[in-house]
DNA sequence: GAATACATTTTGACTAGTCAAAACAAACGG
DNA sequence: CCGTTTGTTTTGACTAGTCAAAATGTATTC
C-alpha cells in the first residue's frame, strides 16, 4: 500500500542513515534519489505526517520504526530478487541492482516466500549484502576493508559495497567477489594506492577509495 | 517507457478487442479497468494523442500498430511471469494472475528472456492462454468449448478463459486443468446445464456459462 | 561580529491520473 | 415521430509527485 515513491524514499533513507546516527541530509537524500532538494523537503513533511520519518528541519530525517519495518522489507525484496537474479536466472552481478529496483515493488509476500524457499533462505546476496529476515532482523557486522586491513594476512572477500556496474564488472574480472581469498601486499598511503595478491593471479593494484568498497575478514 | 497506468490499458483493450471488430466501448474498459467512464475517456483521448489508439467517438476505441506492439509485449510478460510463478514456484493457478498483473510492468527484456529460456520457451501459460513470441506473434486457433462440442466426444482441454480465483480452484478441484482428458455426457438448454465426464472421475453438472469458458478440442 | 557561502525550505507551477456530476448524443420504444 | 433510456463526453476538482527559482537559515571565513 505504499506507493513505489515512498518504498524508494524509505529504503533510501535507511541505506544512507548506517553513516551518520540514523540523521539523512536533504542533500544527499536528493543526490540519490535523483530528486531536486526541494522535493525531497516536500516529500519528507508528507513521509514525516504518516508517522514514517522524523523530520528535524535543517538537520535531517530518521527513520520512525513503523518506516524502517517498510524500508527492511523493500530491502529483503530487493537482496532476494538479486539473488534470484544471478543464483537461478545465472544474470551478471553488476546488471541486477537495476533490475530489483524495479522489482522490489512488485513482489508480494506469497511469492516471496517461495522465492525465499526456492533459494534455500540465503543470508547474503551476491554482493555480499545481507538480506534482512521476514522480521526485519539485520545482521549489522563490522568488517575491515582492503584500505583499512593488515597486511600480508590471508583474507577473504565478504562483501563488495559499490552497486555500479563499472565497478562490479572490475572486481569480477579480478576474481574480487566474496568468499575469495585475497592479501593485500602492499600500501602506499602518499600515492593512495593498494597493492593486492590472490592465489593463482597477477597483483592487482587500485585506489584507496576503490580498496575500502571491499570488505574483508581474516582467513577462517 | 510508457506508464503502468498506460500498460494497462492497452492491454486490456487487446483483450477485450477479441469479441468485436476489434473496437472496445468505453464503458466495457471502464469496468475492466476499475475506472470511471469519464476516466477511460479521458485517457483513451490522451493514448490516441501518443498514437496508440484510435479513437472512433461514441463507437469505441481500437489498438494501432505500435498499441498492438506494446500491448503484446505487456501480454507476454504477464503470463511468462504465470508460467514462472506455476513451474517454478508451485504457486496456486488461481492466485497468479494477481502477482502477475504487478510483476508485468516490472520485467526488463534482459530479465524476461531468462525466464523464457528457463521455462523451456512455452507456448502457453497454465490457464492454457497463448504467450506472445518476441516478435509479438499470436496464434490465435478457434476452439470449441464444453458449451458448443459436441457430446460424448473423447475431448481434451486446452484452455480456461476466467481468471477469478473461485472458478480457478473449482476448475482445478474436478481435474478440469489443459490436458486433462473430458467427454460432455449431456447437455440441456432449457436448464442451462451440462454434465461431463472425466475418466476415473465422477460425473460433473455445471452451467452452461460455466462450460463456455473451457475449451476443448478433439483427442488426438 | 559582519560578510559570505551553502544547504534547506518555500512558493508557484506543472503533469498524470482519477472521480463526481452535469451535459450531451444516439438508440429505442411506443 | 417524439420522449425516454443508456452510454459517452465534458467540466471542475482533487491527489501524488515533481521542478525552477526565490527566500531563508546556518556555518564558515575573515
Ligand atoms: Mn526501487
Ligand atoms: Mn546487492
Ligand atoms: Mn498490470
Ligand atoms: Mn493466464
Amino acid at each position: 500500500m505504499p506507493s513505489v515513491t515512498v518504498e524508494n524514499y524509505l529504503k533510501r533513507i535507511l541505506l544512507l542513515s548506517a553513516g551518520n546516527g540514523g540523521l539523512v541530509s536533504m542533500g544527499a537524500l536528493a543526490e540519490a534519489l535523483a530528486v531536486v532538494p526541494g522535493t525531497v523537503t516536500t516529500m519528507v513533511k508528507a513521509l514525516a505526517a504518516d508517522g514514517l520519518v522524523v523530520h528535524a528541519p535543517r538537520r535531517g530525517v530518521r527513520l520512525t520504526a513503523a518506516g524502517r519495518r517498510l524500508a527492511l522489507g523493500v530491502l529483503r525484496r530487493h537482496r532476494l530478487v538479486e539473488t534470484f537474479l544471478v543464483n537461478v536466472l545465472k544474470m551478471d552481478w553488476g546488471a541486477v541492482n537495476a533490475e530489483a529496483e524495479q522489482l522490489e515493488h512488485a513482489i508480494s509476500d506469497a511469492v516471496l516466500d517461495r522465492l525465499d524457499a526456492l533459494l534455500g533462505h540465503p543470508s547474503v546476496d551476491p554482493h555480499g549484502d545481507p538480506i534482512p529476515g521476514r522480521q526485519g532482523q539485520l545482521p549489522s557486522q563490522v568488517y575491515a576493508t582492503l584500505a583499512t586491513c593488515g597486511l600480508a594476512r590471508a583474507l577473504r572477500v565478504v562483501r563488495v559495497t559499490d552497486q555500479s556496474m563499472e565497478f562490479l564488472q572490475f572486481a569480477e574480472k579480478h576474481g574480487l567477489r566474496p568468499g575469495a581469498a585475497v592479501r593485500v601486499t602492499d600500501r602506499h598511503l602518499a600515492s593512495g594506492l593498494v597493492t593486492l595478491r590472490r592465489p593463482g593471479g597477477r597483483p592487482l593494484t587500485l585506489s584507496l577509495v576503490a580498496a575500502g568498497r571491499i570488505l574483508v575478514e581474516p582467513e577462517r
